[in-house]
DNA sequence: CGCTATTTTGAGCCGCGTCAATACGGGTGG
DNA sequence: CCACCCGTATTGACGCGGCTCAAAATAGCG
């Protein structure tokens, strides 16, 4: 602790953190850009700093490294602190199914709660960090602070209406359209531009989480870009119509 | 509580309790039998008494009626003491989207813990009736009795994990066959055969909720019929061959 | 510079939705 | 008791959106 506290004093007076030093601010959650979008949301620096006792944080993990799989015991939930993660499931007859990219600030591993034991699986899709936090201490503080307990609640019952909303029947462009502007709010919400996205996961990630085939995502991202609503090159996406695209989007966007 | 403690001590002598009494078995949760399902899953029965004091019992409820609607702020929870209800919303093109249908011992509203406002309607498909749990109560309690927190999150990731084998792409059978087999999963843990249901919702709402339509659940009734696997009388239906449904349908049955 | 994975584009087909007609059942009133 | 009505369910015909199969670009990498 008094390493994370020296570093807090010694870096609270950058004007503004380059990407370099944003790794090392994220070292605690009170020095944390993503702290109101994370578990600590609305905490006092009291219980913030009890929680901080709790995380651990894991360095860097590499494209393609599971956080775990199907079937692990539930030991510590993650908080993404850099990089993008999908989160995925194997079904009887092999396909995968993939249930939701994880941004910097979002929580993996909730549906584990019950039975205790992870639900899906959890992939890096480039490097990335994360923050441990051990649920068996979570559970105990959570009793202690209010705000916790609440939060671990209200993020999971966010996650439920989320998938309340991709479970409908929409089309295809609907579809797209709602996951383009679901990323943009989230990067905006976290300091990124809302308009130029940089895609982290494959043209078959995106298909296979909004329910399509890859060549459909393919041709709705041509379409779209003939109707000037976007300009793609590869993985970068340039959102030039936000207005039409969320006509055209069912909103996947919760908070 | 006077009143509960003297019916509870009066009935407990009972073999088999009929309909009629099952209703004042279930004034509380101690001698609910639904409470292995339900919220006080697990608890001691010092904790469960606690929990009991929250409890506030509602009348019937009618064929109809809703619990609450979009918007609502989040007063209480509801557990499902009989009947059955569904919980939809409504789109912006006015589109109805069923979300799921509750059976006895079932919690309604768990999507309204963020934030604190229900995020759909719930209604009654017949004459039934519902336990009503503060939320602030519940939270404060939670606190207090670890085996209630962890309920709370287990039903919460529980529900999550439902939603997500529902938002899968899986073929009109499929679909049909894996509600059959939930329902009739969920039946049997409620004491009732586990192969000749009596459905309450209408084909409308079957097929809204598996994202099909209406005709579609229709014929695929019909050829479940003819393939000797289900026999269907208007709502009556009965399960023949339990094992080739299971190898049809997908597996929404969680817990 | 080839090799491979990813993405894009095209052609054809199929499952499911849409539209329409019919059948069934339950309630109401004569 | 039957005639009538209306909501629900079934069945058929047809069209379309998106999946499948196939092939051609394009990028990444040794």
């Amino acid at each position: 602790m008094l390493f994370f506290e020296a570093r807090r004093t010694r870096l609270s007076g950058t004007a503004t953190p380059s990407p370099l030093n944003l790794y090392q601010l994220r070292r605690t959650c009170s020095t944390c850009s993503l702290s109101e979008l994370c578990l600590p949301m609305g905490l006092e620096s009291g219980d913030m700093q009890r929680l901080e006792e709790l995380v651990a944080l894991r360095g860097p993990v590499n494209e393609g490294d599971h956080l775990f799989r199907v079937g692990d015991p539930l030991r510590v939930l993650y908080a993404v602190r850099g990089g993008f993660f999908k989160s995925y499931l194997v079904e009887a007859n092999g396909r995968e199914q993939v249930l939701g990219f994880h941004l910097p600030g979002e929580l993996i591993g909730l549906d584990a709660i019950w039975p205790e034991q992870h639900q899906c699986n959890a992939v890096a899709l480039n490097t990335a960090s994360v923050c441990e936090l051990p649920y068996a201490g979570l559970s105990d503080l959570g009793r202690q602070v209010p705000g916790l307990q609440h939060s671990m609640l209200r993020l999971l019952s966010k996650e439920l209406a989320l998938s309340h909303s991709l479970a409908g029947d929409y089309s295809a462009e609907e579809r797209v359209a709602g996951f383009l502007l679901s990323l943009s709010s989230r990067m905006k919400a976290r300091g990124h531009s809302e308009t130029h996205l940089t895609l982290a996961m494959s043209r078959r990630d995106i298909a296979n989480y909004l329910r399509l085939a890859t060549e459909t995502v393919s041709r709705v991202f041509s379409r779209f870009e003939q109707d000037g609503l976007v300009s793609v090159d590869r993985r970068e996406v340039m959102l030039r119509d936000l207005e039409k695209l969320g006509q055209i989007g069912r909103c996947f966007t919760v908070g």
